[in-house]
RNA sequence: GCACCAGUGGCUCAGCUGGAUAGAGCAACGGACUACGAAUCCGUAGGUCGGGGGUUCGAAUCCCUCCUGGUGCACCA
């Protein structure tokens, strides 16, 4: 509806120009559903944004205009208004027409092709294989998943990638943790490290380990900790101190047997995550791992080129790359002084090559404690001359529980956290997912257990479904009172679809493609949780207002085939957002 | 110290590519079930949009500055 009444705009602005009234460019226009309905149904500002470059005043140029709009018949009335501001009434058969539309694409209704089927990479989650996923991943995954569906209704392309950290010393002391916990399922005792991960998870991967390799890898205490720099508890310095173990750990089981350990770990842990998302609705395309690239000559490949093109040079023995050439705080180390790339290094190749497989952009959805990252990143895509505006970053802020009135702490490594499976256990998936992409990713959230637990009306998501199943159980009446209802005698009584809250749900459902659009393309599905909520409450003002199974057949099908239109709107939406569509609660 | 994000009714938030009287929900108060689900609806009350400057026809929105909260500033990942 925006477009056809910029269409008109456009004309009569044309019109005008041609006619030697303005001389003026056409200026970005505005074109809102009003507020107020004493403002009729749509504004537009285009006077108020013309008056200063056509010197009159803005009431003056919107009175040009209004009369030079051609007629239509969607358009019942224009008014000028307030400061110059255009009003358009619509006639009802305006609204009305958006029935027959959405009953014909169905499922599809709300699609557009606006990427054209453009390769985008949206990575997200990408959590170190370090432990289950807890609640904050969690809504990385909800607005991840969310984002990319939009993304795709819009018409991208979408590629759905989880970046596996495979490599790396946390790995390294995660399977440690493990061997050590294994130790003590064979008997041993001795203080375990401050730094290791003590989840009980780690133990229950452990008791694989005992199984399946039984005393095979068995060493003894004495052996594993002998010579070894103090841990913190005893006054030493907990990093070394596990770094020195990692190495131990290695040179008593020999790199075979260290690998085992370090696999079953990662496998075990990865199936899990992966299990996890998707019972959560969550799925990718690929798990990438950080392990196989880095094992690939793509990496020094890069690093040998970027030499060669002088971004990069030698100081205390480590390599640098000039990433203050570009808009960067300071030059990052690619190259340690012992040899190890850091992880800067695997991963700044990692994201040339994103580009590199053909994908046009690319969206990394991280948690907000990474921003800091973000500029050494674009300067190395922008060195490499690759477009850094092709790689957004939406930073996703923290989540923090709240259990009977108090904040749940939570620390990966000690093990005290609440996993994302608890959670949606605890609250359910729908409940879950229209949470955590309720709230915009840059707003720090709150999640109180207790009140998504208490499964009352605060809720909205309850709101939304009710208004679904609401319309079901209209159906179900009609079969049970055996009233005959074909959509063909709905649609051509539409014009007697006239009541207020008829036209408002009419208005709503037309500005749902705009919706769609603008939450994809701002990656904020909260539009989205906010329209929903907004088409629901249409709903029910309206079925308080006026009673569907009517006497008169022509008004009742009129109103089926309305209700009808809402229910296929507010099952989209939902489905969107990942949440399900009870016929019944 | 530098950087990023946030600061809007009692609470949780929307609005922020400048637009008409700042919107919802929860909580509070008052109403609506002999009708398709009251898990609903309708109404009332409640706000110096963190403070102060500026830009202009117009600022919650843009600029400057200050204050508060969170986060980040490694040859860690």
């Amino acid at each position: 509806m925006k477009q056809y009444i910029e269409k008109l705009i456009k004309s009569s602005f044309d019109k005008l120009c041609a006619a030697g009234e303005l001389s003026t460019a056409y200026p970005k226009v505005q074109i809102d559903a009003s507020k107020d309905l004493q403002h009729g149904d749509f504004a537009c500002n285009i006077a108020l944004a013309l008056a200063k470059e056509a010197k009159r005043k803005p009431r003056d140029v919107a009175e040009m205009i209004v009369k030079n709009l051609p007629s239509s018949p969607r358009i019942l009335k224009v008014e000028i208004a307030g400061p110059g501001f255009i009003n358009f009434f619509l006639t009802p058969q305006a609204f009305q027409a958006i029935i027959p539309e959405i009953l014909t694409a169905g499922k599809n209704y709300g699609r557009v092709d606006i990427g054209k089927g453009q390769r985008i990479l949206v990575e997200f989650v990408s959590s170190n294989p370090t432990g289950p996923l807890h609640v904050g991943h969690g809504r990385h995954a909800a607005y991840g998943a969310v984002v990319s569906d939009l993304l795709e209704y819009i018409g991208y392309s979408v590629h759905r990638e989880y970046y596996v950290n495979d490599a790396g010393r946390q790995m390294d002391i995660l399977a440690v943790s493990v061997w050590l916990r294994y130790l003590e399922l064979c008997g041993e005792t001795f203080p375990f490290p401050a730094n290791a991960y003590k989840g009980d998870y780690i133990v229950a991967i452990a008791k694989n380990l005992k199984e399946k390799y039984d005393r095979n890898l068995f060493k003894l205490t004495k052996d594993v900790f002998v010579d070894l720099p103090l841990d913190e508890p005893a006054g030493g310095d907990k990093e070394i101190y596990i770094d020195a173990l990692i190495a131990r750990t290695k040179k008593l089981l020999g790199e075979d047997f260290y690998l085992q350990v370090f696999d079953l770990t990662l496998e075990t842990i990865l199936t899990n995550i992966r299990e996890d998302l998707a019972e959560f609705g969550v799925t990718f395309q690929e798990w990438f791992s950080e392990r196989s690239f880095t094992q690939t000559d793509i990496v020094d490949r890069h690093i040998a080129q970027m030499q060669k093109d002088g971004l990069v040079y030698e100081q205390d023995g480590a390599l640098w790359f000039r990433s203050s050439n570009y808009g960067d705080d300071k030059d990052r180390v690619l190259q340690r002084a012992n040899g190890m790339r850091t992880y800067f290094a695997n991963d700044l190749l990692y994201h040339i090559h994103k580009f590199e497989r053909g994908f046009t952009s690319a969206i990394d959805i991280f948690g907000s404690d990474h921003h800091g990252y973000i500029p050494r990143m674009k300067a190395g895509l922008q060195a490499y001359g690759i477009a850094p505006e092709r790689l957004t970053y939406l930073l996703v802020q923290f989540v923090t529980l709240y259990r009977g009135g108090e904040q749940v702490q939570m620390s990966t490594r000690s093990g005290s956290f609440v996993t994302l499976r608890e959670l949606r256990e605890e609250v359910g998936n729908d409940a879950a997912r229209y949470f955590y992409v309720m709230r915009k990713c840059e707003q720090h959230m709150d999640f109180d257990l207790d009140l998504a637990k208490a499964k009352s009306n605060e809720n909205p998501m309850y709101y939304v479904q009710y208004a679904y199943a609401r319309i079901c159980s209209v159906f179900r009446q009609l079969a049970e009172k055996q009233i005959t209802f074909t959509p063909e005698e709905g649609l051509a009584h539409l014009e007697l679809l006239t009541q207020p809250q008829e036209l408002k749900l009419l208005a709503t459902m037309a500005e749902y493609k705009d919706v769609i659009v603008s939450a994809a393309t701002l990656h904020e599905p909260h539009q989205l949780t906010q329209y929903l909520r907004e088409l629901a409450n249409d709903f029910h003002t309206y079925y308080n207002a006026c009673q569907f199974l009517v006497e008169d057949a022509h008004l009742r099908a009129a109103r089926l085939i309305l209700i009808m239109a809402v229910r296929q709107v507010l099952g989209n939406g939902l489905q969107l957002i990942g949440v399900s569509t009870p016929e019944n609660m």
